[in-house]
RNA sequence: UGGGGCGUCGCCAAGCGGUAAGGCAACGGAUUUUGAUUCCGUCAUACGGAGGUUCGAAUCCUCCCGCCCCAGCCA
């Protein structure tokens, strides 16, 4: 495995060899609109292992501009989330609010400079005069004001003498420009609002492109890394840096977001679903979001080995979600403890198994890791099996229990199948079994084999506890493709199971710790559990080849290529019942 | 007939003129008290297309095609 390297990377290694600077410094600028997300999770890591990488300090720096959208709980949140993200800011926790001041003397200075004007064109004319894609814009009749006029009328905007939306600030740069933001950008618009760090101290507030770049700046940074659609923000960037006393000249860089099969990643839109309630806050674990992925039982390593996986690069790409999958799956298989839950219980009565009798039983609590030690379960005259585990008329290729046929109970014996209790109905209500005693610990003395080993638990013991089954939020690979975001949520993305049953080891397992149940997938226990009812979430199933088997309809099927645009639509883990 | 970008295996992604890394997926096979894991093997004469330069091009040049972003007093 080599080390990580990308254009980025090789930039600031360039940078750093060429002395364009001696120290690295970059940043991650979220606004405090909303809860992060994993294209968030794909730049901390970025800018937070660039600045590990080469010895420098990456900040922590809310975009705090537009008070109408910004909330302390979002603050609150998106640093409780770097920070289980397993990444430290330390000293570097800084607010582009903290710089509104110096930020309000630069637009003195532009002004001063000429570079600056009041406009008092209302926004619909505004939009009329910045022209179109092919047609140059035409100069504000506001443009030639002087410089006494507009200090004197930024000074009353500052003072909150006008209405919102009455005048704004804008750059003098160049109406005609093929690049729109440089068309006399705003850089400063009147706000009446209450910001949730400055108050109600400013009636005016700096665009994103106006705190920006003197907030890089100000702090230093060397490197300052957004995503692509802020490409055509750089010439206005550097022609700000340019014109103001700039206390350092950071570069931009822009690398491609993060886009994923059957997910959203747009702010918006996960801020849509939380108010429109399809999902229950944004901390549902079916939410993309840092804080729903953790509550799904994910751990901080899997997102950075996914990040580190997929790479950064320029180009336009969707990353599948099995991606994702592999990588919660190749991070939690080491770690997890193995425990037993049945999901759709299916009772066995062990006929030749003393009534009234329990033994302990001792199982592993990893297969490859002997130091996680062994724990005890107790077997009885009636345990419970997963109900997909037993068929009747089973076909050819049905390895587990059927009317006749011989399992091993992991950890405990060889059971055989010899009938079936079944209600008025038809139904069936349990499964009468024989076990063979010197099966005991699943090895049989004169080493006959058995096709399948399942899981099971204990009719005497068993914990019953409800799980929840999380499967892809939207349905569609690329949701809104074809109109309306929300026609695409998936009707099925969780299934509650209420009647599951856990051996007795997990009742007290703690809060969001991963455990495998086995044979099922990774599961944790949720915030939603109460003593006397447990409650776990799936985060993910194992590779399940039965299940593959079991969909394809004939062997025959031709190996199709996908149509252009197309995705593999076998993207879904353990589609059971 | 505006400006800025991007096109390498089904999906990501290395490659920076010297003869196509790696991961995910898929497909074979071995081991297996999880149809899991692990292990071994297969998987681009080919880099959007066409020309050109060169002993040699995914890498340089020209033209063409396709896709993405920009007309918020959002970020």
């Amino acid at each position: 495995m080599s080390e990580t390297t990308d254009f980025i990377r090789d930039i600031v290694r360039a940078d750093l060899a060429s002395g364009r600077t001696q120290t690295v410094a970059t940043r991650f600028p979220p606004e405090p609109n909303g809860y992060l997300h994993l294209g968030h999770a794909k730049s901390i890591c970025l800018n937070f292992g660039v600045a590990a990488e080469f010895g420098g300090a990456c900040h922590l720096r809310f975009d705090d501009t537009n008070p109408v959208k910004e909330e302390q709980e979002f603050i609150d949140s998106i640093q409780r989330d770097v920070r289980w993200l397993g990444f430290d800011w330390g000293e570097h926790l800084y607010y582009a609010s903290d710089y509104f001041e110096q930020l309000y003397n630069w637009a003195e200075h532009l002004i001063h400079a000429g570079l600056a004007y009041v406009d008092d064109t209302p926004p619909d004319s505004m939009r009329s005069q910045r022209g179109t894609l092919t047609e140059p814009g035409q100069n504000s009749p506001f443009r030639t004001r002087s410089v006494d006029e507009n200090l004197d009328l930024f000074r009353r905007m500052r003072a909150g003498e006008f209405p919102n939306g009455a005048r704004v600030l804008r750059a003098k740069i160049d109406m005609a420009s093929g690049n729109m933001n440089l068309r006399d950008p705003v850089l400063y618009r009147i706000l009446h609002a209450h910001h949730p760090r400055t108050g109600d101290a400013w009636k005016i507030y700096p665009t994103y492109d106006f705190a920006h770049g003197q907030s890089d700046a100000i702090e230093h940074i060397t490197h300052s890394v957004c995503t692509l659609e802020f490409e055509d923000h750089k010439p206005l960037y550097d022609w700000l840096l340019d014109n103001i006393p700039a206390p350092s000249r950071p570069r931009q860089y822009e690398f491609a977001r993060l886009n994923i099969t059957y997910t959203v990643l747009s702010k918006r839109i996960l801020t849509r679903l939380v108010s429109e309630n399809h999902v229950s806050g944004w901390d549902d674990p079916r939410m993309p979001t840092i804080a729903g992925i953790r509550r799904r039982g994910v751990p901080a390593a899997a997102l950075r080995e996914f990040v580190r996986r997929i790479g950064v690069a320029r180009a336009y790409s969707t990353v599948d979600v099995q991606q994702l999958d592999a990588a919660i799956r190749d991070t939690l298989n080491p770690a997890a403890p193995r425990r037993m839950a049945v999901l759709r219980p299916l009772k066995v009565i062990i006929e030749n198994y003393p009534e009234g009798q329990t033994e302990t039983l001792e199982a592993i609590n990893h297969p490859d890791d002997p130091s996680a030690g062994t724990r005890t379960v107790t077997f009885g005259r009636e345990i419970y099996i997963e109900a997909e585990d037993f068929m009747e008329d089973p076909p050819k290729k049905f390895f587990r229990l059927a009317p006749g046929k011989e399992v091993r109970l992991r950890y405990a014996f060889f059971i055989t199948c010899t009938g079936i209790d079944r209600g008025p109905n038809g139904e069936i209500l349990a499964l009468r079994c024989t076990y063979d005693p010197a099966t005991k610990g699943g090895n049989a003395p004169d080493s006959r084999k058995v096709q399948a080993t399942m899981h099971w638990v204990a009719a005497a013991d068993a914990v019953t506890a409800e799980v929840r089954l999380y499967d892809h939020l939207f349905a569609h690979p690329n949701p809104g493709a074809e109109g309306d975001v929300m026609a695409d949520l998936n009707p099925a993305s969780v299934e509650i199971l209420s009647n599951c049953l856990l051996e007795p080891a997990l009742a007290d397992a703690p809060i969001g710790a991963a455990v495998q149940f086995e044979r099922l997938g990774y599961f944790c226990r949720d915030r939603d559990s109460t003593p006397s009812r447990p409650v776990f979430n799936r985060t993910t199933g194992l590779r399940d080849t039965w299940a593959k088997v079991q969909a394809e309809p004939t062997k025959s099927q031709p190996a199709k290529r996908a149509a252009r645009g197309s995705r593999p639509e076998n993207l879904t883990t353990l589609k059971t019942t």
